[in-house]
DNA sequence: CTTTATATGTGAGAGCCTCTCACTTTGACA
DNA sequence: TGTCAAAGTGAGAGGCTCTCACATATAAAG
């Protein structure tokens, strides 16, 4: 064992793996679990077949984590913190107190369903499991501060009244809604071929207008 | 062993089963498959113990289903007609093209999500498993056709025209959505009350206004 | 009223899974 | 250099799905 493949990231994820003691192995494992949820679906998930992947027996991820539960909740968080990320990338094109603003974080928030589906069940869909964490609560809040902060600028305002909270509510319901249509493929089976962008555009044009009598 | 308890529904679904044949295993088994679906969840819902609760052996299942998923799916249909029968029900109180029936429909959904969360989440949710099923699939275009159909007489007209498909697409989106966050405990734990009537009623009046400019 | 065929249930077991435990390896640091 | 704690392993207990050869009750036919 020559001492340039001794350590670092050398390992690319192949089984074959040289060294004594792994790289980092749960960092691996994590990236290991999200793309086996990815495309085989959350429920198949399997640890074995993780451990596989990473090239370690199957005892090792429990040196890292928990459960299996764990190793979800691990790749549920990273899908949160990435679709937080990237919501607020997605509001610095438009000037503040737009509706571009509003319909930019809908559209993340439906996009990263459609590009990660897994992930994005995972980090709603099965609550039973990861239901108390409070890891996963704090970026929900986080997500949802963020539609009502935004809301309540549309208004010219930056406090957040129970008006906001009430449209920031009924948004995130509709884009919620929307997301899992559109993953269940419901959409597709009901013969719907619907634009995003206009639906989106549309949706957030009707809940940030005046209270209807 | 008497006459009296040799066949029928004697058998109360506890272990102990006194006759040589069962009276309808494959009934009691989506029954029981019912039952722990909605109390452990979809995930970490097992045959075995579907068995136990039936008092039969693990291999019986198989005489009746191809398959676990099989098992589910059938558990899936029956939500999906009762939700249906449901929502035919609460259309009978209101007069036709009144935005009460709209509401009513609404209601039926997320109210059919909170009450069986579990079956709810079976019949949307899992998706890969039972994917291309027909019955499925046809038995969404028939709650969908129903709203499509209450939607268009809502304008007055009888023939569903692309705005009602659109308009109803929305009030679904919605829906799922509100129901969705609703059992997956989402509101709660954003400190958020919600008056589910009034949340129907307003996005049912905010939809079925005239389209926004 | 037998006989036979069919549907339905069973026990055993193959092969997968999760998770534990005693044990080994290895890198860090005193 | 010696010791320890962290990280990985093989074996295996116990649970799961599903198959298969076999058993048994009911219905249909003789």
């Amino acid at each position: 064992m020559s001492d340039a493949e001794k350590n670092s990231e050398m390992d690319d994820g192949a089984p074959k793996r040289s060294t004594y003691h792994h790289g980092d192995l749960r960092a691996q494992l994590i990236e290991a679990t999200r793309h086996l949820v990815e495309d085989k679906g959350p429920d198949h998930f399997s640890v074995s077949e993780a451990c596989r992947v990473a090239g370690v027996s199957t005892a090792a991820p429990y040196k890292h984590f928990k459960d299996k539960s764990e190793m979800l909740r691990e790749v549920a968080l990273g899908g949160m913190q990435r679709q937080y990320q990237q919501m607020t990338e997605a509001l610095a094109p438009h000037p503040p107190g737009t509706l571009d603003r509003i319909v930019a974080l809908g559209r993340v928030y439906t996009q990263f369903a459609v590009t990660e589906p897994g992930v994005f069940r995972l980090m709603f869909g099965l609550s039973k499991d990861h239901d108390g964490d409070e890891c996963l609560i704090d970026m929900g809040r986080n997500v949802f501060g963020m539609v009502q902060q935004q809301v309540a600028q549309f208004r010219g305002s930056d406090v957040i009244e129970p008006l906001d909270e009430r449209r920031a509510f009924l948004l995130w319901s509709f884009v919620h809604g929307l997301s899992f249509l559109q993953i269940d493929g419901k959409l597709s089976k009901m013969d719907m071929a619907v634009d995003m962008d206009d639906v989106l555009r549309e949706v957030s044009e009707r809940v940030m207008r005046d209270a209807p009598a």
